[in-house]
RNA sequence: AACCCCGUGGUGUAAUGGUAGCACAAGUGGUUUUGGUCCACUUAGUCUAGGUUCGAAUCCUGGCGGGGUUGCCA
């Protein structure tokens, strides 16, 4: 009986409220999940899911996982198993509740032929084409079917013929009886089963008519005894079908379809018809290449399911079409990781430094904090050598008025390490600088002066001896516009800089630096993403994103 | 020129007849051993025209704009 006035809450929340003290359904809440195993779940999916079994949570209800597979030629067991690992990966579990549509195949047979004996469908013998030219057009209402007027019997016995696969594909549809002028063109006689002589990745060959999603839907929410069937917008239309077949067969319990807005992002493509394509046509090394948006490939990138959860939860529920900034899910990335992610020293673009006064072979264990935000994570040793790297960002020979870092006679701290000041700058014969030379303040170790002297810049480094080498890509965004899903030929948007191969040296407390991604957030820093990404590793800090970003700001001026 | 849905800062949202608020983004300043974090501040909004009302982002009507719908896909 709380009532929680102060908190706002979307529409589909005031209608469950609503419901459930109404006592409708006995004030149970059953939610549901129904991906399509037709591909791999992406960041779309990822809004329905938060949608689908948050609300089912936060009103003691469950959430079902359905796998609408009422299409066999387009499924396959692959995407089942890549859809249950993301939902549980993104931190929700549907229990006993694991479904699919193939499972009432029996059930679904039934309700058609009592959809027949009620005179509410059809066999009908028109072609594709021919169901095509009948339909009429958005604006003039279509014609009847010449086979619509056959006796329950006939179309009972046809319908049985159907099923026991006597007629080629296309040969026959079943039809639900409705209104050829409805201005609602799936009201206007729409499909029910149709022939499809394929095999079924569960019930292989047992079928060979299969129930249209409009019919199957709604009868499976009914027999699972779904109180709130949410979806995305595109199914607004579908809605008064959804209503007209549970009416029709008399199916009971009624379940409520209500349609949210789907999710939308800036710099991405988000169709399963348009990742697929990315997929076969080896733009990309699979469904789970850090640079696509499913949640597999989110995952490698080193994303978190809590910051998903997070972006979800702030993108709220209305019927607007939007397109969300990327950049706030970023934020809920970075937020995050901020407060749990341990740091580490890393170098991309390595530039040697020789500190002139540090002995050769003498080795200085210096204390670094693997993260500011959380002590709790404790400390770790870096070798400090007399040969380090530097990031080459990190140095620049004429340096401009905001540039805080290293130059030719300026000083300043090696994170955790000492404060060093730049004596001289090696050339090669091409006049490229290949090596700096300077001095370290012995009296600095650890990063402060006790004569209470500043530095401006603080930088990031390892042990040239000591540092662990890899190869890793630098992730910036797949797509180099805004919103390449708008695009015709968005394929020629990818960006190239996706692509680059980068060094990357690392301390030595890492084993190694796995082939893999590098995400960068600008201001923020990098981690690196691999195929066993687990939250426990490190972000590579500071270095080439700050300068990045420092460079930006310039261009801008 | 059909039907349905949706229009609040640049973006995503809150306010359901009573002070237009929050977050992201952008910008300025401060703190800082990550140019990160954190803190403070600034910029910026009810598509439009009428109507109802003491009072409209909210209700009504028209216009304008955006999206969806003509699979034997889901």
């Amino acid at each position: 009986m709380s009532e929680e006035k102060n908190e706002p809450l979307d529409f589909i929340r005031s209608i469950v409220t609503e419901d459930v003290k109404n006592g409708k359904r006995d004030g149970q809440v059953v939610t549901r999940f129904p991906p399509e195993p037709n591909g791999y779940l992406h960041i779309g999916h990822a809004k329905a899911i938060c949608i689908d079994f948050g609300i089912a949570k936060e009103f003691g209800g469950v959430c079902h996982l359905r796998m609408d597979d009422t299409n066999p030629t387009k499924e396959d067991v692959e995407y089942v198993d890549s859809i249950q690992e993301d939902v549980h990966w993104l931190g929700f579990d549907w229990g006993e509740n694991f479904f699919y549509a193939s499972y009432y195949y029996d059930k679904l047979y039934e309700f058609a032929l009592e959809l027949i004996r009620r005179g509410k469908a059809f066999v009908c013998d028109l072609t594709a084409e021919e169901v095509k030219e009948y339909r009429g057009t958005l604006t003039e209402p279509g014609k009847e079917s010449p086979y619509r007027n056959r006796s329950i019997e006939e179309n009972l016995d046809l319908f049985e013929r159907m099923r026991k696969g006597e007629f080629p594909d296309g040969a026959k549809t079943l039809r639900a009886k409705i209104d050829m002028a409805d201005p609602n063109i799936h009201m206007r006689d729409p499909a029910v089963y149709r022939i499809r002589h394929a095999h079924h990745h569960r019930t292989g060959d047992k079928w060979c008519i299969y129930p249209m999603y409009d019919f199957a839907h709604c009868l499976s929410d009914s027999i699972e005894g779904i109180t709130h069937s949410l979806c995305t917008l595109e199914f607004e239309i579908h809605r008064p079908l959804y209503d007209w077949f549970i009416d029709a067969v008399g199916a009971e319990p009624h379940p409520q379809q209500i349609e949210f807005s789907r999710l939308n992002l800036t710099y991405t493509v988000m169709s399963k018809r348009r990742l697929l394509e990315l997929v076969n046509g080896n733009y990309v090394n699979g469904w789970d290449d850090p640079r696509m948006p499913t949640l597999c490939g989110f995952r490698r990138r080193g994303y978190t399911p809590e910051a998903i959860k997070k972006f979800c939860e702030i993108l709220g529920i209305t019927k607007t079409n939007s397109l969300s900034d990327i950049a706030l899910l970023e934020h809920c990335l970075r937020d995050d990781l901020n407060k749990r992610a341990p740091r580490v020293l890393a170098v991309m673009n390595p530039l040697k430094v020789v500190i002139e006064n540090f002995p050769e072979g003498d080795v200085d264990e210096l204390e670094a904090i693997n993260n500011p935000e959380d002590p709790s994570q404790g400390s770790r040793k870096v070798p400090f050598t007399r040969n380090i790297y530097i990031d080459r960002n990190d140095f620049m020979e004429d340096p401009p008025k905001k540039f805080f870092r290293l130059g030719p006679g300026r000083e300043v701290r090696l994170r955790y390490g000492y404060f060093i000041k730049c004596n001289d700058v090696i050339k090669d014969a091409d006049g490229n600088i290949v090596e700096l030379r300077c001095t370290y303040d012995p009296e600095t170790r650890g990063g402060s002066a006790p004569d209470g002297r500043k530095v401006k810049g603080t930088i990031h480094w390892v042990s040239a001896d000591h540092a662990v080498e890899g190869e890793a890509r630098l992730y910036d965004r797949l797509f180099s516009v805004e919103n390449p899903g708008a695009e015709k030929n968005w394929l020629e948007l990818l960006n190239p800089d996706s692509l680059e191969v980068k060094k990357i040296y690392v301390e030595p407390c890492l084993a190694e630096v796995e082939p893999g991604y590098i995400c960068q957030f600008e201001r923020q820093g990098y981690f690196c993403a691999d195929k066993d990404y687990t939250q426990e590793k490190p972000v590579f800090n500071r270095s080439v994103a700050l300068r990045d970003s420092w460079a930006k700001a310039q261009g801008k001026k």
